[in-house]
DNA sequence: ATAAAGCTTAGAGTGCGCTCAAAGGCAAGC
DNA sequence: GCTTGCCTTTGAGCGCACTCTAAGCTTTAT
C-alpha cells in the first residue's frame, strides 16, 4: 500500500518513525489506515529530501500530541521553504541542460558534415 | 571554486570522472578552466540525482571524442525527462506539505481556544 | 636550518538508509 | 502430520558517495 517493503516498514518502526503499532492475538503487526496515511506522509517528506533524523523528530513531536502542533507546523514551513529553494535551483538545472542538449544538436550537425 | 574538496576531486578522479588533469614538475595537479567547467557540469547532474555510475558513462562517452556526441545527447534527453518528472511530483509534494501546514493552523486555533 | 603547510599515494573508515540472515513460531493446504 | 510461507526478533551486511589516514615529498616562512 504504501510501497514499502515489510522490511522497511519494520526499520521505520524500530527506528521510531512508526509508532504504537498495533498487534493481533499471534503477535502480528496490524496496520491501520492512519498508520498507512502516516508512512504516505513520511514517503513524502523524505521524496523531498528531509533525512531520517529529521522525520524522527516530527514523529517525535506527533507524539506528543496536539500540544506540538505549532512546531510541527514550523518543521513544515522550514521544509517548504528549502522545498522552494530546491525546486527553483532544479528550474535552473533544467534549463542549463536543455542548452547542452541543444549544444550537442549543433555539434551533430557539424560532425555529420564532414 | 567548485565546492568540492581536494579529497572530493581525487576521488572523482580516481572513478574517471575527470581525465587527464595535468601536473606540474612536481606531479602536483594543475586543474585547467576545461576540467572546472566539467566539474561543474558533473556537480550539475549530479545534483538533478544523477548517481555516480550514470556520470562515468557519460565520462567515458566524453573522453572518447566528438563521435558519441548523439549518445551523450540522448542520456542528457532520457535525464531531462526525468528530471521534468521529478518537478512534477516536488510540486505535488509542495502544495500537499501546504496543505498541512495550513491544517495546523486550524488545529492551532482550535487548541488556543480552549 | 627548521617547522608548518600542502601535495602525493593506496587503502581504510564513515554515515545514511536500508536490506538481509538466522532461528524460531504460527497457520493454511495437501 | 507435514510442508510451505509468512510472521517474529536481534544483529549483521550492503551500496553509495564520499572522507580520512598514514607515510613520504616539496614548498614557504621564520
Amino acid at each position: 500500500m504504501t510501497g514499502l517493503s515489510a522490511h522497511t516498514l519494520r526499520y521505520y518502526e524500530r527506528i521510531g518513525l512508526l509508532r504504537d503499532v498495533q498487534r493481533n492475538e499471534q503477535g502480528y503487526r496490524v496496520y491501520s489506515e492512519q498508520d498507512v496515511s502516516w508512512v504516505q506522509f513520511l514517503l513524502r517528506l523524505r521524496d523531498t529530501g528531509m533525512p531520517i533524523a529529521g522525520m524522527q523528530q516530527f514523529a517525535e513531536l506527533r507524539s506528543q500530541g496536539d500540544t506540538t502542533a505549532s512546531a510541527r507546523r514550523e518543521m513544515l514551513e522550514q521544509h517548504h521553504l528549502q522545498l522552494e529553494q530546491q525546486l527553483a535551483q532544479l528550474h535552473t538545472h533544467l534549463h542549463n541542460i536543455s542548452d547542452k542538449i541543444e549544444y550537442y544538436r549543433e555539434l551533430e550537425k557539424k560532425t555529420t558534415l564532414l
